[in-house]
Formats: C-alpha cells, sequence, structure tokens
RNA sequence: GGAGAAGUGGCCGAGUGGUUGAAGGCGGCGCCCUGCUAAGGCGUUAGGUGGGGUAAUCCCUGCCUCGAGGGUUCGAAUCCCUCCUUCUCCGCCA
C-alpha cells in the first residue's frame, strides 16, 4: 500500500517511479477514484452529524430525523461503493522503486554488481540429478511434474545447508521461527502476494486457507495490527519453512530436474526496522547472504533487479546467483528485498515515532535455499565444502539405488 | 467434532440503550519535590480518516472505530444474526 495522502500530495514523483514498474495506468485510477471518494465524504458527514442528539427528541424531530435518515443511507452507499473501488485499485498499486533501481522488465536488464569466486573448469560436467538423488520419476508418478523426493546424502546435504544458515543467523541475533504455512487470505494481501501474483499460490477452497509460496507470508504476519515499542526496533527473524509455488506462467522453462520445482525448502531472513534504518539493513541481509554462499565456496554474483521485474511489494530487490555449471551460467538462489512500508501499511505494523505511530520498514530475504543444495552437487561434482560437515553433510555425496 | 464462557485504548480493567471515544489502575511522557537513588505530588497520553489555518515538528474542526461484518432503533460498547479468535470441559490425535 502507497501512502495515499504523500501521492496525492505530489503524486508527480510517485507517478513518474510507479511507471517504471508499468503501473502509472493504475496509479491515475486510483488517485482518480479517490477525488471522487473525497468529494462524497463532507456529504456523508454532515448528515451524520444531523442525526446526532443529545438526549430523547421530540416528536417534530423524529419526523425530520426519518428523512435525514433515508437522505444519509443514499450518500452512504454512494460512498461505500466509491471507496470498495479506490480499495480495490490501492490494492493494485505497487510499491514504488527505489531511485538507484534500474530500468527494465527482463532479467537481462539486472544491473551486475559484481561477481565473487571463480567458476569450475569442468570438460563435461554432470548435473544434479546424476549426482544426487532426487527420485523424480517416483516423485511424478505420485504427485506429478516438477516434484522431487530429496534420497539418502543427498536429504542430509539439505539438511546440513539449512542447519548451517539457521546457526549463522541465529549467533547474528535472528530469532529462529518455525511459521505455519498455511495462511488466510489476508497474510497473502498483507504482504502484497495478492493480488498480483495470486496465480502461483495453491488454494485449499474447502478451508479458505493458502499454502504460502514463502516464509517471508507467515511471518511478515507475525505482528500485524501491533504498535511496537521503537526500542524493540529491528526485529530480526530467520525462519524456516517449506514453500510451495504453483510455477503458473512457467510452462516449459527449468523442465528439467529440480531447478524449479512446486515445493522446496528455504530459510528466510525477515527484519522490522524504523524507516531511516532500512537501507542499511538491506546491504545486512545480503551481506549475511553472501557471507553464507561463500563459505560454501560457491561462485556467485550479486545484481540489482530492474524495476519491472521486482516483486510489486519490493522498492529494491538484490538476488544472488550461483554458478550452475550444468547450466554454464548463474541462476537466482537468493532474493533480498526492502519492500519499506508497502507491507506494513497493509498489514498496519506500526512503531510509536516522535510524532505518533509510523509504519515500519520490512525486509526479507534468502539466506539458503533447497537450489544451492544443487548448485553444490554441481560446482564440486559430489563434494561437500567444509562448511556443511559440522552439520550432518557427508564429505561426498555417493548415489545408492534403489 | 460436541458443550459452555469471553473478546473494550500500549497493557490490565469498569461499563446492559442517550453529554461514554469510554471510569479506574499500570506503563509512557512533561513539570514539581527531594544530596543521589527509592518513594511522592500535579498534569498529560487511543487509532484511523476528511477539511481548514500556519514557516512548522504545530493548531482548529468534522466523521469513523469498543474482535470483524451485517441488522434492530431517532439513538448501540450495551439488543439480535453471521464470522473470526481466546479460554474451560468432553472426544480425537503427531
Amino acid at each position: 500500500m502507497i501512502d495515499l495522502r504523500a501521492a496525492r500530495a505530489d503524486p508527480g514523483p510517485v507517478r513518474a517511479a510507479l511507471a517504471r514498474k508499468g503501473a502509472a495506468d493504475a496509479f491515475d485510477r486510483l488517485l482518480e477514484a479517490d477525488v471522487r471518494w473525497r468529494a462524497l465524504v463532507p456529504r456523508v458527514d454532515e448528515l451524520r452529524a444531523k442525526t446526532k442528539l443529545k438526549g430523547k427528541p421530540t416528536p417534530e424531530q423524529l419526523d425530520e430525523l426519518q428523512a435525514v435518515k433515508s437522505e444519509l443511507r443514499a450518500a452512504e452507499d454512494a460512498l461505500a461503493t466509491v471507496e470498495a473501488e479506490r480499495d480495490a485499485l490501492a490494492l493494485r498499486v505497487p510499491n514504488p522503486p527505489h531511485d538507484e533501481v534500474p530500468d527494465g522488465a527482463s532479467e537481462d536488464d539486472a544491473r551486475e554488481l559484481r561477481r565473487v569466486g571463480e567458476p569450475p573448469e569442468l570438460a563435461e560436467p554432470r548435473d544434479h540429478l546424476e549426482l544426487g538423488r532426487f527420485e523424480m520419476e517416483r516423485a511424478a508418478r505420485m504427485s506429478g511434474a516438477r516434484f522431487g523426493y530429496w534420497v539418502g546424502d543427498t536429504a542430509r546435504l539439505a539438511l546440513a545447508l539449512y542447519r548451517l544458515a539457521l546457526d549463522r543467523l541465529s549467533a547474528k541475533g535472528f530469532v529462529t521461527v518455525l511459521p505455519p504455512v498455511l495462511v488466510r487470505e489476508a497474510a497473502l494481501v498483507g504482504t502484497g502476494a495478492f493480488p498480483s501474483d495470486e496465480a502461483n499460490v495453491y488454494e485449499l477452497p474447502e478451508d479458505d486457507l493458502y499454502l504460502a509460496g514463502t516464509a517471508e507470508i507467515p511471518v511478515a504476519s507475525l505482528h500485524a495490527g501491533e504498535i511496537l515499542p521503537v526500542d524493540e526496533l529491528p526485529l530480526r527473524y530467520v525462519a524456516f519453512s517449506t514453500c510451495f509455488r504453483r510455477e503458473a506462467g512457467a510452462a516449459g522453462r527449468d523442465t528439467r530436474g529440480m531447478i524449479r520445482v512446486h515445493q522446496f525448502n528455504k530459510v528466510e531472513q525477515f527484519s522490522l526496522t524504523p524507516p531511516e534504518q532500512s537501507w542499511d539493513e538491506l546491504e545486512l541481509l545480503l551481506q549475511n547472504t553472501e557471507e553464507l554462499v561463500h563459505d560454501l565456496d560457491l561462485p556467485y554474483r550479486v545484481v540489482v533487479l530492474p524495476a519491472g521485474d521486482m516483486s510489486s511489494a519490493s522498492a529494491k530487490t538484490y538476488d544472488v546467483e550461483v554458478w550452475f555449471p550444468s547450466q554454464g551460467r548463474y541462476r537466482e538462489t537468493a532474493s533480498i528485498s526492502n519492500t519499506t512500508d508497502f507491507q506494513a501499511r497493509r498489514l498496519q505494523i506500526r512503531f510509536r515515532g516522535q510524532h505518533g505511530p509510523e509504519p515500519v520498514h520490512m525486509l526479507n530475504g534468502t539466506a539458503v535455499v533447497d537450489r544451492m543444495a544443487l548448485a553444490i552437487l554441481e560446482n564440486f561434482q559430489g563434494d561437500v565444502p567444509a562448511a556443511l560437515l559440522p552439520y550432518g553433510a557427508p564429505e561426498r555425496v555417493i548415489v545408492r539405488s534403489p
């Protein structure tokens, strides 16, 4: 949710920023509905004021009140209609991108910040399907395409990866969370996943519940509706969860292997900060992710996503992309975003500032994800980085059958 | 799944149809008092939103909000309905 009052006071810059996300039109329609809404408010307020009495009315007053009331009903209905239109439009306006975010809407428009580590020289790299045990055909017979079992050493590698990330972040003061992954619609609206990315969310209509595509969804709602004491900020969490995505619109992409599946596990960082601290916090979350990838000896690069390729909630997103030898390119394995006050407005998470309650800023970022375990398999062709050995990973992933 | 009770401001907690957006307490903030500390005194302190004024972090003013949404009534925190949540008991269960 954008700051509507600020936007109508000075719409120019907001509109220009939103145009970079392709949302200038949505913004215009919102402002137009807002104008109509504000035009109706004074009349309704005036009629409501007329209905207020301090004691029992006289018979003459009663007659007058009846007349006012029917007029008021009509005015309130009109207001409610316009208000619903305005609110629906407001949900469709994304968070304006930060000035440093590049233009463009495709992956190719991302701005590369740096490359760290050297891709390995491999004559004939085997891919993760050969190096790990995923049982994709058996999974497909059970659950369909884009599912896989992690079995044996392969599973232990993944578990060690999660434990490494959870331990590291816990040591940095992030509070560990195991959240619910079945959530109501409000949690998805609150993070901006609805209505912008509705098609990618699994729904359980019998129970009015949805499967969260990331721990960001339930963790963002942890403090929904609260006014937080300022001395408790920043609040930092690290959550482990299974993530579910329909991958609608990804037909034909990454059809081979475990790169893009409907269900995966992720360790996610999440911060709530005062507004003036959120850009430093974004760098901190990125640094945490880079440390993990670096300590896993994975070659990677960092990019800034272009305005049109970010989520609706994000003002600026860094992706950490790890080298995949079987594909000969870097692939996204982490996404770190500052949603500024966008989610905080929707979820009404505030802190008590100098001049009353203000929305906090909220940030989320991948720490580690299953896809990194695939990269580990491919970059070291089955050998396991030393950092994972204390967490129960095998020194070398051996695939046994059946 | 069945039966019952309850949801009020940052927190606790009064309030069963009309000067109640809401007593009192705690916490917070300001001032005073006291070598320091502790204690004490006085005052202040819900959120949202529309409009107006100003150099303004400010002031004036309208409206909405007592879990959410509907309804009854001239008038609802208070009565009715639906939903959500919490607690107690029973049943089931990793």
